[in-house]
DNA sequence: TGCAAATATTTGAATATCAATATATACACA
DNA sequence: TGTGTATATATTGATATTCAAATATTTGCA
C-alpha cells in the first residue's frame, strides 16, 4: 500500500545526502561551523571562485541545508540545522576508521600469509580491486 | 603545507558519503540493520534484480561499508561499522525536519502575506525555484 | 540616473552515475 | 566431469554532476 511512499522516502533520503558528496560543499559547510559568513568571505577563505561558491550555496539552499540573509550588498549564509555537522562528523569517523582498518590489513599481509589469512578469514573486507 | 592533504581529506570525505546517495543502497543498508543477509535475500526482499543488488553491494564493499562472508554457494553481507546507521538516522531526521519546515512555510503563506512575511523575513529558506 | 561591488544564474564540455543486459565465475551435487 | 544455482563483473546508453566562463541581477553610492 505505502510501498510507493516508501520508495519516495528513500529517494528523498538519498537526495538530501547528496549535500555531502562534494569536497567543496563539505569545506563550505565546515566554514559555517562557527557562524554565518558572506559568500565573498567563503570564496576567499576556501580559495574558490565566487561563482563556484555561489553555485554550491544555491545547491545547499535548495536542499534546505543553509539559510541566507542579506545585509547591504553582501549575503550571509548560515547552516539551517546543526544536525548536519553531526552527520558529517560521523561520516568522517567512519572514513578514518576504515583507513585505519586498511592499514592494519596491509600490515597483517606484510607479517606473512599464515597470520594474515587468519585475521581476514571469516569476513572479507574489500574483495576485488 | 598540508593544504594538499586537507584537500585529499575533503575528497575522501565526500567520496565515502556517496554511499548514502542512492535509494537502493539506503534500502539495502536498512535491511542489514538486524544482521547479515545473503545477496539473494536482499534482492528478494527489496524486490530488486540480483545484478543490481550485487552492484550496489560491490560499491558498498569497495567503500568499506560492508563485509562479506561466503557460506556454501551463498554470500552473506553485513555492515562493517554500525556508525553508518547513526549517520543515516541523522540525515533522515534532517530530511523530515526540512519537510516539516516547508509545510509550515506553506501554511504561513496561506495565512496571509503580513504574518507570513514576518516569519521569513530575517533568514530566507529556499530562495529560488 | 549611472557605475561599481557582491552575488546569482546560465551555458557548455568533461566526467560520473545509473539501470539493464549480457557474460563470467564459484560452488554444490550428481 | 557436467549441470544448476548464486553471485560477480563488463558493457552500454541515458541521465546527472561538476567546473569554469560568460552573463545577469541586486544593492550602494556618486
Amino acid at each position: 500500500m505505502n510501498d510507493e511512499l516508501n520508495r519516495k522516502l528513500y529517494e528523498m533520503h538519498a537526495e538530501i545526502c547528496k549535500v555531502l558528496t562534494n569536497p567543496k560543499r563539505i569545506e563550505i559547510l565546515n566554514l559555517l561551523r562557527d557562524g554565518e559568513r558572506s559568500v565573498g568571505d567563503l570564496a576567499l577563505i576556501a580559495e574558490l571562485p565566487q561563482t563556484s561558491v555561489s553555485q554550491h550555496l544555491a545547491f545547499l539552499r535548495q536542499k534546505g541545508m543553509v539559510l541566507s540573509r542579506r545585509d547591504g550588498s553582501s549575503i550571509y549564509y548560515a547552516v539551517a540545522n546543526e544536525k548536519i555537522f553531526s552527520a558529517m562528523d560521523i561520516m568522517k569517523e567512519l572514513l578514518l576508521e576504515n583507513l585505519q582498518a586498511d592499514q592494519e590489513l596491509v600490515a597483517g599481509l606484510a607479517g606473512g600469509p599464515v597470520t594474515a589469512g587468519a585475521t581476514v578469514k571469516k569476513y572479507r573486507r574489500k574483495a576485488g580491486q
